[in-house]
Order: structure tokens, then sequence, then C-alpha cells
DNA sequence: TCTAGACTCCGTAGAGACTACAGGGTCAAG
DNA sequence: CTTGACCCTGTAGTCTCTACGGAGTCTAGA
């Protein structure tokens, strides 16, 4: 297994350290990302060998790592720098700003949910009128989407258009 | 209710037409919204009077209108143009068209919600562990974003980064 | 020794869906 | 005649990447 691809597993050995295609098997992270994400500074300060060539190491894997993670639970870079400074601060983690960057974010999320239910409960509902207006002469659904005003949405489904990240 | 802000509803009346901000208020659509859309090509060609402004209608708020709705409901802005071309059709609007659409964006929705919903429950447990880990050293949920692998996400919670949308 | 291929570097552009700003012009009311 | 609200254009910034071009480096194999 510890052959997948090519060359790195023993490339890396030889070299003493892992270059960024070793990261990015690692962790799963596209190569660009890696370099991004140093240039925004989630990754800071990457030393190079004598070629220009970055070398990482296991402390880098760890972190890029837990940027993935948080990525996956959709925090973004912002709070992901924050939670990053909090796991770096030598006074300790302050697990209760962590809790409260948490929380926001299951709010936020829990937030999107309701909004997606309702949007899914309004696309539901299109499609069974279409289903039922069978030979109908035009779509009710566009019908809809062009009605006057109240017709339209059920409940008044907020404007998602930006927040629906 | 008519005269909202300062001018514009009895500006309307004199000009004959409604510029921007009129169509903005009408729609609820930021007006450099309107702008990009029709530079985009959502809304098609406004013709212009004499010192180049625009001249709006009621065709416009009625596809203004539209536009917004088929955003509230998520759908992307490549999927409002089919939408409307469907609905500009001579052809008669393709009902089974706008369904295969809506359809599709409405298993996107679905998924969208399941995954929020296991993101929320893997907050959720962060948030439990903490509660319970009150004297702790160090907080549990950056502890957890930093393990070594298996133990991070309970369920195999997939890459949501670009596809939070 | 040479070469092919895989990798590295860098800077920049593009996507999507806006939003904001700069630097002008126009228009109506006071 | 000034003020303020609006209009115009083009361009830049947001966020999180991903891709590309052009160049350098390194290793394995012929």
């Amino acid at each position: 297994m510890a052959m997948s691809r090519r060359s790195s597993s023993h490339d890396v050995r030889r070299r003493g350290g892992l270059q960024r295609r070793d990261l990015a098997r690692l962790t799963g992270v596209h190569p660009e990302t890696i370099r991004y994400y140093e240039q925004v500074g989630l990754l800071p300060a990457v030393p190079r060998r004598a070629n220009g060539y970055r070398v990482y190491d296991g402390q880098h894997v760890r972190r890029l790592r837990f940027v993935a993670r948080a990525r996956e639970l959709g925090f973004s870079l912002a709070e992901i720098r924050t939670l990053l400074a909090l796991a770096d601060g030598d006074a300790g983690e302050d697990c209760g700003h962590v809790q409260a960057i948490t929380r926001r974010h299951l709010a936020l999320v829990q937030d999107r949910i309701r909004d997606l239910e309702r949007i899914a409960a309004v696309l539901e509902a299109h499609l069974a009128r279409c289903a039922a207006a069978r030979a109908a002469p035009s779509c009710p659904f566009l019908e809809t989407l062009f009605m006057p005003d109240e017709a339209g949405s059920p409940s008044p489904v907020p404007q998602e258009g930006r927040t629906l990240s």
C-alpha cells in the first residue's frame, strides 16, 4: 500500500523530506491548494532546500489535515485561521473561544439546513403541480416564477443568493 | 405605501418609464446586480433614452422577478438562463425539460441538506465533548481536528469545501 | 551521456455571483 | 445656481480555489 503511485515513498526517504506532491497525497489536498494555503498564511513559512523546493514535514501534514478537516466541516478560512491561532497560543487553547466559534458556525449550518428544507419543499410542490397539470398549455412552474408577487413563494423564502455557502 | 423613499413614484410617471433604482425597488434586486444581470445576458438589450439612461418597463420587472425567485430557490444563473430560454421559446414551454432541471436541482438541494446534517451532528458532538471535558488541559475539538486520521470525522464527511453552495 | 517524464518554481487568470468604487454626466427641486 | 439623487462606464475586490504558461530541476532508463 505504501508505493501507490510512481515514486514518492522511496524518494521521500532519499530526500529526507516531503515535497508538495507528497503532502498532497498524504492529506488529500490539491497541490495547488497547498501553495494557496501557504500564500494566505495558513501554512506559515515553509523552509526551502537549495534548489528552491519547499520541504514539508510531519508538522505540516498535521496542520494541513487540521485545515482540511475544518474545511470539511464548513469553516471558512478566516475561521480556521482563528482556530489555528487558538491552537498555537502558548496561553493554552482557549476552549471557550473555540466553542463560541463552533456554536456560531453550528447555528449558521442549522439556518442553512432550514433554508434548504424550505427550498426543497417549494421545489417539490412545483414538481407535484407539474405532474398534476399533465396536458396544460404551459408549465406551471415557470408560470409561478413569473407571477406578480404573493403566490410566488409559499413561505417567504429569504434571499439566499449570497448566503448559500 | 407608494412613496416610500424620496422621489421615484411621481418621477416614474413623469418620465414614462422605470430607471434602475425604480426597478431595484420594485424587485428587491440590488441596482448593481441589475446591471450585472444585463451584462451576463439575463436581461437582454435594455433600451436607452437620449441621455443614455436605461428605460425599463413591466416586462423587465416580470423577468427580473423571475430571476430573483429562481435565485432564491438556489438555481444558478446558468440554470436560470435555461429556464428563461424555455419560457421564451415559441415552441411552448417545455415542461418536461423544466421538470428535469428542477428535479436535478432538488436532488442537489437534498444532498446538501444531508451533508449539512452530518456536519451539524459532528459539530454538536464536539460541543458536547467540550462541555463534558470541563477542566481539560486542552480543547477536545482542536485535539480532534489534529488527530492522525480515523478518529477525525465519525462518518466520513465528504469534502464540502467547494460544493458548499 | 542524453532524454523523457515527473516534478518544482512563480505569477497570473479564471470561475460564480455579485458588490463597490472612481470619475464622470444628468436632472429636478429649492 | 447649487445640491443631491440619480445615471453612465469600466474596473477591482470578495472567497476559495484551480488551471495555465513558461521555466528550472531531478531521476530513471536507454
